[in-house]
DNA sequence: GACCATCGGGATAGCGCTATCCTAAATCGA
DNA sequence: TCGATTTAGGATAGCGCTATCCCGATGGTC
């Protein structure tokens, strides 16, 4: 007979206390032996992992962080879902980690420094196991939180040469620079360069395109055209329309983003200029959809999943003690030529 | 003098008894002062939150969940990332329940239950604060874990009469009706579905279609192109070669969703089949770009965005233990006639 | 064979926060 | 005026797990 026992606020939850005890050991051990920690005599492992299995045991992942300090959970940042660069990135990272156990949690940014810091104060509160960061582009704050918490962190999408820097990505200027090579070799000579949202990464593929035309000294700054807006399908149009009508001398353009380039491409069908004939169209990113326009884009595949991949496989190494010999995964890209050019 | 004090574990962060001590007053006033919970004096209140924010205190919800049961994690289960679809639902319900503190946990079930349940057993175990689920379709398993936890749970993307399930919406079946009653309208006698995926809401537009149909008298079983293949681009220009090449008789196509929609428009325009003197060509949820096609998609447009915050402030109600009147918001469609039919 | 390092098991004590119970003062009705 | 409520502050005791220290048993060394 056990009275009510009112003081205690037992959950009702089966807990680590209850597989020991039904395994004959110690919670301690219980604990050792589920974690594969320390010496645990193979026999005593076995009846604990019995014992969990019997009970339908699951630990309880905000005891474990509060013990240890330390959570499984790895926020990604990055500047937007409504990209599928992005997407396809964090769906990646996702793949890889949660079936470690880990927990990818969403953090948008929306492209702003500030938000981004706030997102890492918030963050970091919750003790993070780890930190996936899009890109180097951040303010002083943020970059000196993230090294005052100890947390691991691997940057995204771009390369640097820095030490102690991890980052897994490709170099956003020499793709762009390759794909104005390619456009040089088509024979083009009036190339314009259409971009929006103009973050950290465009402006990097614009110095590409930028040096790789003034090396062939057919640079002209009046064909570059920045819009700060969100790229999408109907901004590539619009660009189109005015780069078509503002500046007939252009033989090519350079889209920054295959959402750009496919409204580009649809503009100019709309409008009957023939493609690549009187304009040639590029992309970047190599989108769903590119391969399949009419006529099918060429482009600048890049290596999105194998990004998330490889940040979240860094990131693993980093957060189990293992700090990885190459801090800096350079995962290239790929000019797709197809028929627009 | 104090000395090291070798046992404590001190992680150097600092708590709320660092918060209730600058504030004059003991850890659970300063606790209840910062959740506004029960009365605390509001000068009491006025110097803790001055505390607060002269340590820049910052809460820690390992702790917090763990005492309190209950963490801010919740858990969004969808079918995949790589579809625009889910991501918008997903982004409008980050966006409403970020700010509040709570934190979307993607969970990706890829369209079978086996999975779906396995992801419930795990998230399930992190306390969660709510649930968002995708459809009502999952195993009687998962149905009862989600009951047994006590966690508050909303069903996206579709709706029901059932009563005790909350959900946010819009009828599927309704919206392939409709969409099928247009394209009669239009005078079309002989409409294929095109659809991919086969998953629970595209056989509900699916039903929608065929009852349409079969009320006018001119359904043909022989019609409907069923492919149990993830949804693409490069799938809907395959069905739609396919649809020309063996049923010449069919007079407009009725793809499930717009990206088979797109690819089924670019691979008529490659075959040079014009759209829709030929053939008429329909999507479903106006996905990025259906707007931009030559010539612009007829679709369906989905409230996802809509869903997605309907349903997050939905979940926020039920988890502050206000149940919302209505326990189902029908959120509508809106069929968007554009020339392609 | 004494000695030091290693190994495996366990007891103990928190991690930082809140549920719960207590108590004393303030409020209230008759 | 007095007992019955209500209110607000605080003491206490965990939530479920792991870091840390301890200890006895091995095992290898010279």
């Amino acid at each position: 007979m056990n009275k009510p026992d009112t003081k205690r606020r037992s959950s009702g939850r089966i807990t680590l206390s209850d597989v020991a005890k039904a395994a004959g050991v110690s919670p301690i051990t219980a604990s050792r032996a589920l974690r594969g920690e320390r010496g645990v005599a193979p026999e005593l492992a076995d009846r604990v992992r019995a014992a969990v299995q019997q009970l339908g045991y699951v630990p309880d992942p905000a005891a474990r962080a509060l013990a240890s300090q330390r959570s499984v959970q790895v926020p990604v940042l990055v500047p937007l879902l409504s990209n599928a660069l992005f997407v396809d990135v964090l769906d990646a990272v996702h793949r890889v980690l949660f079936p470690l156990g880990y927990q990818a949690l969403i953090g948008v940014t929306h492209y702003d420094p500030q938000e981004e810091e706030q997102l890492l104060r918030t963050y970091l509160a919750h003790r993070p196991a780890g930190l996936l960061v899009t890109g180097f582009d951040r303010t002083e704050n943020a970059r000196q939180m993230i090294a005052a918490s100890g947390v691991p962190c691997v940057h995204l999408m771009e390369v640097t040469a820095a030490a102690g820097v991890y980052c897994a990505g490709f170099s956003q200027h020499d793709a762009g620079y390759a794909m104005a090579e390619h456009l040089l070799q088509r024979g083009y000579r009036h190339i314009a360069f259409a971009a929006a949202q103009l973050d950290p990464r465009t402006l990097q593929r614009a110095e590409g395109y930028r040096r790789c035309l003034k090396n062939a000294g057919v640079y002209d700054a009046k064909l570059e055209i920045l819009s700060p807006e969100p790229s999408s399908i109907s901004l590539g149009a619009t660009l189109l329309e005015e780069i078509v009508r503002t500046r007939p001398q252009v033989d090519a353009i350079f889209f920054c983003n295959d959402d750009l380039a496919q409204g580009g491409l649809l503009a100019a069908q709309r409008l009957g200029v023939p493609v690549p004939a009187q304009v040639a169209i590029a992309g970047f990113n190599d989108l769903a959809g590119s391969d399949q326009m009419v006529p099918p884009l060429t482009t600048v595949r890049t290596p999105r999943a194998a990004m998330g991949e490889a940040g979240a496989n860094m990131l693993l190494a980093l957060m189990r003690g293992h700090p990885p010999e190459n801090n800096c995964v350079n995962l290239g890209f790929e000019l797709t030529v197809r028929q627009s050019t």
